[in-house]
RNA sequence: AGGGGUGUCGCCAAGCGGUAAGGCACGGGAUUUUGAUUCCCGCAUUCGUAGGUUCAAAUCCUGCCACCCCUGCCA
């Protein structure tokens, strides 16, 4: 028996403690409509529906809820296969809703022979005009009498293309006065002529959500249907198709709430927005919250998961901080991303004292935390740039960095102190010209200077100019509640600075996550055909507090 | 009396009648050639609320309150 993290997972066990599932037969799957690109809240499902496959040594399909032609596209689908691949899941059939057509249409019509369906001549406006309210009761459909050969004819009539789109339609036949508006004799088949991307112009009459998804998940061989608390109030129709048609095993609907991450918009409508008025570059662009965009950004989807496992499956609605997955991120890419060093605003250094020409090569440790330390080379010379940042003409107490006749450790390199200021002509500070501690070198420090700064630097010599980007969220923190989405967004989600990188980053491939060095993590990117070095998180600063 | 759900620390979330796990965040301290990391220590006498049952309740019962979802031929 495996150990339930979740409650989902302990209905599984009970259900095969009981004995009412085989314990080798766990099935789930991962149910997308191709109608659009994978955001965040897919990765929560996807961990979910795997994560039972994993732990039960079932099965997990790729199901792809093709019911709706005028939305889906091949596109989308493989831009979803993509994601799935990038989270490192496999699934066991890629299968569509599409591919059951002929199956689901037979299933129809044995709910019509079955005196459970009938088809229904009134307009989508009269359907919806007889449905009642929420707190009244709906009128049955005048049609609602027929017989089975005359339903059957019209049935097999609608298929054949005999009738004009919304003309008629196939309803269940359950209860007009059911408290539950989805048991209104519910629509189950629709006609519809719109090419789909997959069975093209073969069929123009299409089942609908509730009547497909059930049978799709028994033809499948499908458990346990994971599906988010919207569907709630549609299990007993789910059941209802399962019992009618005679579904053993039935499988079950289980529903758990979906992911909302604050600052991050998640809503498909909004979505396109944001990419249609140009705010954002693209469905990739490293700010948004869909699959790619994460990818593109850098997030690892080791961390990706581990933000999945750790926030858990409940049916509480509730909104994670985006704090959250960024320590997640964090966490990962302390330990896996080698170190680098860079300068956002690259403010020139001469260290007077050292030989003209001279270069020597110190020790960098690639990172710190690994158990058998590995360190590699950087040249060190005359010329350096470190940070304006780490520069100050007034510092507030307890600076740690260069100032005026201070003296601060470079990193791996040596203590340097601040002799002079040289101003421009605005007064702007322009360059430092330092002196260093000959005997203060990384590793044989004999010099007995006690710094408490230490800072990045980049030596001017192999320093490369590249465009260093970070990067705001795309949502305001704001109170949600009655906030309009548009008064909600971050116009300067994106902050572009000039700076200096040592060229090591370029020799490793080009998604490889760096540390720079009291800077945050960063990949390298290509944006608009130019190289950027792009944010994937900050660093945690508690300076600033 | 529409129906279906949910309410445990700032944010997630365990708990399933025996006297409030854990993570993120936060506060304090130590170590640190990243003000990072790591490491200690602290962080709900209380579980939406009011009653009841019980030796014992976050867990059982009843009432109330709050929030979410549902009137597509969307999924």
């Amino acid at each position: 028996m495996v150990e339930a993290t979740n409650f989902i997972e302990q209905i599984i066990n009970e259900e095969i403690e009981s004995g009412k599932v085989d314990e080798n037969k766990i099935q789930t799957r991962f149910p997308p409509e191709p109608n659009g690109y994978l955001h965040i809240g897919h990765a929560k499902s996807l961990c979910l529906n795997f994560g039972v496959k994993e732990k039960y040594n079932g099965k997990c399909n790729l199901f792809l809820d093709d019911t709706n032609p005028s939305k889906e596209k091949e596109e989308y689908e493989e831009a979803i296969k993509k994601d799935i691949e990038w989270l490192g899941f496999s699934y066991d059939k890629v299968v569509h809703a599409s591919d059951f057509y002929e199956q689901i249409y037979s299933y129809a019509e044995k709910e019509i022979e079955m005196g459970n369906a009938f088809v229904c001549d009134m307009t989508p406006e009269e359907i919806s005009a007889n449905r009642g309210t929420l707190t009244e009761p709906g009128k049955e459909s005048p049609y609602r009498n027929r017989s089975v050969e005359e339903n059957l004819k019209l049935f097999h009539e609608m298929r054949e293309g005999k009738f004009p789109d919304g003309s008629k339609c196939l309803r269940a036949k359950i209860d007009m006065a059911s408290p539950n508006i989805n048991m209104r004799d519910p629509v189950i088949y629709r006609i519809l002529r719109e090419t789909h991307y997959r069975t093209g112009d073969k069929w123009c009459v299409y089942p609908m959500y509730d009547f497909a998804h059930p049978i799709c998940d028994y033809l499948q061989g499908v458990t346990h249907s994971l599906c988010t608390l919207e569907f709630e109030d549609h299990r007993p129709l789910y059941d209802w198709v399962g019992i009618t048609l005679g579904f053993n095993p039935k499988p079950r609907q289980i529903e758990f709430a979906r992911l909302n991450v604050t600052n991050l918009v998640m809503s498909k409508r909004y979505l396109k927005r944001l990419v249609e008025e140009g705010k954002v570059d693209g469905w990739d662009d490293p700010r948004m919250p869909t699959l790619t965009g994460l990818r593109n950004r850098g997030i690892p989807s080791e961390a990706l998961k581990d933000f999945c496992a750790r926030i858990g499956i409940a049916k509480a609605n509730s909104e994670v901080q985006i704090s959250y997955l960024e320590a997640c991120v964090r966490e990962y890419l302390n330990a896996n991303a080698e170190r680098a060093m860079a300068v956002l605003k690259p403010l020139k250094v001469t260290i007077t004292n050292y030989p003209d020409g001279k270069s020597e090569q110190v020790d960098f440790e690639i990172n710190p935390n690994e158990e058998i330390k590995r360190t590699r080379k950087i040249n060190f010379s005359k010329h350096i740039y470190i940070d304006a940042e780490d520069f100050s003409l007034a510092p507030p107490p307890k600076y740690f960095r260069l100032k005026k006749d201070g003296y601060v450790r470079l990193k791996s390199a040596y203590i340097i102190h601040c002799d002079d200021v040289v101003f421009d002509k605005d007064g702007n500070v322009q360059e430092l010209l330092c002196s260093y501690v000959e005997d203060s070198r990384s590793g044989n420090d004999t010099s007995g200077i006690k710094v408490k700064g230490t800072i990045q630097w980049v030596n001017e010599a192999d320093g490369k100019d590249i465009e260093i980007r970070k990067y705001g969220y795309l949502l305001k923190d704001a109170e949600y509640e009655g906030q309009d989405f548009s008064e909600r967004m971050n116009e300067n989600s994106v902050s572009v600075f000039n700076g200096k990188v040592e060229p090591y980053v370029f020799t490793n491939d080009i998604d490889t996550p760096y540390q720079l060095m009291r800077t945050g993590y960063f990949k390298r990117l290509v944006v608009k055909g130019k190289e950027i070095l792009s944010e994937i998180v900050s660093l945690k600063d508690n300076f600033n507090k």
